[in-house]
Order: structure tokens, then C-alpha cells, then sequence
DNA sequence: CTTGACTGCCTTACGGCGTAAGTCTACCTT
DNA sequence: AAGGTAGACTTACGCCGTAAGGCAGTCAAG
């Protein structure tokens, strides 16, 4: 039996392969979210043993930042196709682009921005990406001071997302009024306010939990506003 | 020496509680990183097993939920001591420094960021600071839209850390220079241009990377500025 | 004073995880 | 043909979270 499975890999099995490993994985965190990603699982999918996993990857980590490489990856091809100019007043119109850019491809991969941000080193793939970034606002004039604020006022949502804290009406949306919540609502006399006036509930939110894309254009305009004033 | 182990517990150990178990996660965390705080190390250091836990909390989820929950306590009761006005221009000084207390308190535990991101579930202290902070733009003249909005583009700064994707050189900050990296270098004319002349190198980056306090309160004045120009 | 339920804690055990160590086999080089 | 090598597999270890059940101390009702 042994046998048979080893013949029939050399027969039919396409090989092993860093790249294969990487695009599996992200196969399968599409389906079932990142913790759906072991290595048992992922050598599953390929139709081998958990351990021949790491004759291409030195370990766990290293799934996730090549899986982070990867879409970086398809970002930077994504982004070096844009046309738009760069120079002076035009940067802003570039640097829009080119995050919104990088932000429809992450929705494709919703568990992707947490694992963007659990990485401790950063990916090649994803420095390439804000070089251009940079690149765009010193076409634009910045100084290399301000653009290196700049990168660190933007963020995440340099890369299009903005992780959100703030989620209310989570969980499993069952009908029945939560009583805890409800005695709370009491206390949160702003907060209800607000919700209840502001709620045109969009269940499509899209990165992070209630992030929806209007709200992130409004932030993202709000930081690129104040940065050309600065410039 | 089972009955033993079992009469000494009675006679001298404090009896657990979910807050003792919490305050006991916090301080593990505190030493070690999120990732130290197991079940079976969290037992340990109470001086008692891991199934005992359970007793009195549901499970490890709800462990995290619950050191969110102390810790965004901890700090409503520091700005719950600001004594700043907040109406009409005053606004603005008030959010600030409220955020800015926060972040003085989430300083202390390096790893809280994360978790506090991680939690799918928003904790009710949370939402508490929240509603203050609602409520101090309110008071500047916000309407719930635009105060809705202003939440969505502080995001994670609404409560004092902005995780940073961006870390240039850290790793264990070998001597030797790598040579991927000096490769690497080429490809990236403006991001390394930049930080050669940006690099006043502060080994005292704080919470999330390279997300030095300067940096993190130009953004914050940059959101601030911008938010009260929509007022 | 007994009894029986309750509470808090412990013991044992299970299945899953990442991965160290060793083995086998097909293929390539010489 | 001989020997080395790369890529896959097998086994096993020590963690993890937690399900199930048992046992001692407490305390109220009879």
C-alpha cells in the first residue's frame, strides 16, 4: 500500500513546491479562515504528509509570510498598471488610486489583513509596495520627513485596510434582544444615539468588521487632505 | 498526598476567582508575550490546575475577552479623571488628551494591542470608552454622522495604538548586514533614501513597531485637524 | 445530628497541533 | 553498476484546549 501511494504520486501528482504550498494555503484560508491552515491540512489539500511540507518551507511561520508575499505580490502587479500622473498637485489622485487598489484585491482575502499584521518582518513584496508609495509622494513634493509621517499616519490603510475596533451588532445575530446588552445601552447614552440615526445597515462591510468602504474613503480622504495641506 | 495537596489549598491559598484568573493572564502576558498564557501556565501560576479554570470562565476566548475587559476599565477610570472642557473648540483638546491617556496606559502591556484586536466581540468597557468619546465630540458640535464617521477614522487610534506594517530593520538586529536585504535595497530607491534621512534612530519605539509616540500624535493631529474642519 | 445537594477543585483522557528524527525510494551523477 | 541526493513518508514527542467524571468541604433542611 505504501508502495501504491508512492507510485501513484510519481504518476499522476504534479511535485511540490514553495509556490504550490503558498497558493494552497490561501486556497484553503479562503474557505475556512486562517486558523483553518495547518500544516496537516495543507499537506491534505496537496495529497502528501505534513512533514513533506517542510522541504520547502522551514516552518509555520514561513507559510505566512510567503501567503503575505504572494498577495503583496499581486498587488505591486496590480498597481504598477496604473497610469495616472504623479507630479505636484497630482499625487494625491495616484496615492488614492493605488491604496484603493490594493484594497479591492485584500477584500478578496478577507482574513488577510490580519495576518498582514502578525507578521513581525515585512515582506519584500510589501516593501516594493510602499517604496511606490513613497516614490508617489515625493513626486508630489513631499520631504522625506513628512512622506515618512505620512507612511505612518496612513498606516494599514496604506495597504487598504483599516482594522476596525468598534463592531456593534456582532455575533450570530440571533433575534432575541441581548439582556446584557440592552442594560447596557443605559450607559451608552452617545453611542446609541449616534448608531441609531447613523445605522443604514449594509451587511456587505468588508474589511475588518464593520469597515465598510464609504467609511474607509471618508478616513483615508481625511489623512490624504491633511497631508497635501502639510506639503 | 492528594488529600495533602487538597487541605493546603484550603488552608493558605486565596480561593480563584475570575478576576484573580484574569489579573493572573494579564501578568503572564506581561512577561511573556500573549502566546505564554496557557490554560495549563495560567493554573500553574495560581497555584492550581487547569480544568479548575473553568470554573470560572467559559473558555480561553473568554479569557481574552475578559483581559480586554480590565484593561479598557483601567483606563476609562484614568480619563474618567480628565477634567478638560469639551464644547464647541474645546472639543478637540479633550479627545486628544483622552486618547492620549490610553495609549499611556496601553504602553504597559506591549501585547494588548493584538488582543485587543482580536477579539470579535467588542467588551462592554470598551464600548464605554467609546461612548465618552462620542460624546466628547458631540459636545464639540459633531453631528452622529459625522461622529460616526470620525470613529471609523480614528479606528484603533480612537483608543491609543495604530499597528504599524511598517518596520524597518528589526529582527534581531544582527550586526552583519543581510545580503538579501542590500540586494533587496536596490529595488527600493525611495523607501531607503527615505530613511537614510529619517533614521534619527529612537530604540524606543513603543507600541506597535516603529510607532514612536511623534509619529503616532501626527497622525492623531492630522485626523483631529481634519475632523474639525468637517465640524 | 444527619443527609443530601451544591460548589470548587482535581484527575484522567482525547484529539489536534507543530515539528524533530529517522527511513525509504526514485532519480541523477559518475 | 555504485553511490549520493532530494523529496517524500513514518513515527513519535510534547504541547495545546477542553470533555467527562470524581471527590472533598460547606451548608441548609429534615
Amino acid at each position: 500500500m505504501s508502495l501504491a501511494t508512492r507510485t501513484r504520486r510519481t504518476e499522476s501528482r504534479p511535485a511540490l513546491s514553495r509556490d504550490r504550498v503558498l497558493r494552497a494555503a490561501i486556497e484553503i484560508a479562503d474557505e475556512g479562515g486562517i486558523a483553518a491552515v495547518t500544516m496537516r491540512r495543507l499537506a491534505e489539500s496537496l495529497g502528501a504528509e505534513a512533514m513533506s511540507l517542510y522541504h520547502h518551507v522551514a516552518n509555520k511561520e514561513q507559510v505566512l509570510d510567503g501567503v503575505v508575499d504572494v498577495i503583496a505580490t499581486e498587488i505591486n502587479e496590480a498597481v504598477g498598471r496604473i497610469t495616472l500622473p504623479t507630479r505636484g498637485a497630482a499625487w494625491q489622485g495616484a496615492a488614492r488610486e493605488r491604496i484603493l487598489t490594493a484594497r479591492r484585491l485584500l477584500l478578496r482575502h478577507r482574513w488577510a489583513p490580519a495576518v498582514f499584521e502578525s507578521r513581525t518582518t515585512t515582506s519584500p513584496a510589501v516593501l516594493l509596495y510602499y517604496d511606490g508609495l513613497v516614490g508617489i509622494m515625493r513626486d508630489g513634493g513631499f520631504s522625506n520627513d513628512l512622506a515618512h509621517r505620512a507612511m505612518h499616519a496612513l498606516g494599514s490603510r496604506a495597504l487598504g485596510f483599516s482594522q476596525e475596533l468598534f463592531s456593534p451588532g456582532d455575533g450570530p445575530t440571533t433575534g432575541e434582544p441581548d439582556p446584557v446588552m440592552a442594560a447596557m445601552a443605559a450607559r451608552l447614552p452617545h453611542l446609541v444615539g449616534m448608531l441609531s440615526e447613523v445605522m443604514h445597515v449594509d451587511p456587505d462591510a468588508t474589511l475588518g468588521w464593520c469597515d465598510e468602504q464609504a467609511e474607509f474613503e471618508f478616513g483615508l480622504d481625511l489623512i490624504l487632505d491633511g497631508l497635501d495641506r502639510r506639503r
